[in-house]
DNA sequence: TGAAAAGGTTGAACAAGTTCAATAAATGAA
DNA sequence: TTCATTTATTGAACTTGTTCAACCTTTTCA
């Protein structure tokens, strides 16, 4: 029972077979159609979940209502609002299904009861948090010293399988450009080659 | 001995005196002068290090020779390229102390010892890179979504520990801007005050 | 099927930020 | 103290990216 969870799990650290099922039945099954919201600003964050099918965005909506995408979740990727979750405050970021979706949901309660009886869970999430913390600060080097042609053309090639998924919308809220502007850079991409 | 980092540590766990004792002889302390570099880029990361004294900057440099500046650690901040300490690979990053210095080095072996056989401290790692990710995708949102005015604006209100220490050509490398543009950011707040 | 909504492109005017060069001010080391 | 180095400022020309408006194409869904 929920496949994508276990192996995913299971590339992490080892665990018996009582383990991983006391670990998995903490979580329930959720579907979510395109473009049902699962967290809105303002709310607390009550779940961790992890994505089995479908796409979710996590991103910011500031004063002016423009969008900034934190980061796309497909399967076998996690998505919460951490701050919220682990501190319970009211969160500051939107978590919405772009495409249908299902999701594994946590909730909090359960999420520290596998801290407490399952050690080796510690460990995971404290791998997991450690490789999304890398990806974020290749991120933030790249958004610092490189234009934004350079962050599409990298973006393509990082990240494929999201690229053939996604509207040049979402792209450019993720890029931290225009829609028009990240249009024209594709317009000289197309008449360079 | 190594009052900070005992204070440090009892702000996140809970440890006994034999444990705090057991964790904090795994350091060695090292002293740094300024402008000495504790990690070159291409060398692989060997240390997690706890200031005690002083301030270093952890940065990239790329192609054209820019810097971008990935964060500042003053005294009760940890420095390391987590990604080359953890899974042992060549960094792309450098860590140089901007300031006369102390540091409190823990080696990996000495951190993997302290995971085996501290179970708490897997909690205190786990909830401080939470706390780091939180602050870098905070970070994040603001370098997608806002001017180089507003940045500057809100490192000066969130970091005034830092900002009094620091130059204009350390502030706009964390910014990601020109230093040149920084004076005139600088300029125009002064002028229309 | 057809109308509405969403996504994509283009151009023109503008704003934000860079680059280069010249100069001044502050700091540091002998 | 002094000379060299580093840091900060300013202006002019340039590049990158935004905004707004118009228009076209694709998708959605009743």
């Amino acid at each position: 029972m929920y496949q994508l969870l276990c192996d995913h799990i299971e590339q992490h650290v080892h665990l018996t077979e009582a383990e991983l099922s006391g670990f998995t039945t903490l979580f329930e099954l959720k579907n979510v159609s395109k473009k049902q919201i699962l967290l809105k600003a303002g709310e607390v964050c009550r779940f961790e979940g992890f994505v089995t099918k479908g796409m979710f965005r996590v991103y910011h909506i500031d004063k002016n209502a423009a969008e900034q995408i934190l980061y796309f979740a497909i399967e076998n990727w996690w998505i919460t609002d951490i701050d919220s979750f682990t501190n319970e405050r009211p969160s500051q970021l939107f978590i919405e299904a772009i495409e249908d979706s299902e999701v594994l949901l946590i909730s909090k309660k359960n999420k520290e009861f596998a801290y407490a009886n399952l050690p080796k869970i510690e460990k995971l999430f404290r791998v997991m948090t450690q490789k999304t913390h890398v990806a974020l600060q290749r991120r933030m080097i790249d958004n610092l010293g490189k234009t934004a042609d350079q962050r599409y053309a990298e973006f393509i090639e990082r990240y494929p399988q999201l690229f053939r998924r996604l509207s040049n919308l979402q792209i450019a809220a993720y890029l931290g450009i225009s829609h028009e502007f990240l249009s024209k850079i594709r317009n000289k991409i197309a008449h360079k080659k």
